[in-house]
DNA sequence: AAAATTACTTACTTCTACGTAACAAGCTGA
DNA sequence: TCAGCTTGTTACGTAGAAGTAAGTAATTTT
């Protein structure tokens, strides 16, 4: 990725399609509801909720829908009683993984750094 | 990466050091600004605030001490008048960089999709 | 007839990230 | 003497993100 490839990402009219994109990922919820997606594989909503644990029953919806909107999560509902609704990533969500991985395999390599160079630092 | 080592992103605790540490960088600022310090090298504050466009004083000032103080970010002062002070990547940051590339690269490659997604997408 | 189940929705409140604009320090050049 | 440069800080206000708690629908179980 060169320099001018990179110039494009700090928007000054406001229409920069990257960051428009990333800004979805970068919410509270959205990068771990993918991550257990791909590991656990295809998801009921309660299922989901309590393996994440401490995401509100709302915030489960709401980031799941933007995650539908986008195309990276699949949403199936079978009409049974009481209704059935699985969560699955799709093929272009699948494909997000190897990068969160990496992101989140450099957290943990270097958190313990990072602790430490927090606690070191002064705030003015 | 295991479906054991995944286990512990979702901090049923409250304490879970990788999401700690990604949470700092899902802001509004933090990955441009190390991107752009990835591409472009050394920098001034007002040239990062220039080359960035559309960020404010304060919060370049606030994205800035946050990364210094994970040790991400260099800050370097030269005593003169004006004063002078100059920002870089430290290894840490640059060892982030890849990921961010990655993470932009995939973002480039799908938004078209994606956009046409969010269009088809009626949300309830 | 009451309670439980599942997958949500809605109303209300709280929190925090972010933006704006003014001010500050301390020397320099007009 | 006074505006101007650079790198900030401070006070203040707001929009949106997120939390809480209750409600809903349709059916089975007790």
């Amino acid at each position: 990725m060169t320099k001018e490839d990179w110039k494009k990402y700090s928007d000054v009219d406001g229409e920069c399609a990257v960051r428009n994109v990333l800004d979805r990922l970068g919410d509270k919820w959205s990068m771990l509801v993918i991550i257990v997606l791909g590991v656990e594989g295809t998801l009921r909503f309660n299922k989901l909720h309590q393996v994440i644990g401490d995401i509100s029953q709302k915030m489960l919806t709401v980031t799941l829908k933007s995650l539908e909107a986008d195309g990276l999560v699949s949403r199936t509902v079978y009409p049974e009683i009481p209704p059935r609704v699985e969560y699955a990533l799709t093929e272009r969500g699948a494909s997000l993984l190897p990068h969160m991985e990496g992101l989140a395999e450099w957290a943990a390599t270097h958190m313990e750094g990072i602790y430490a160079s927090r606690e070191k630092y002064i705030g003015s």
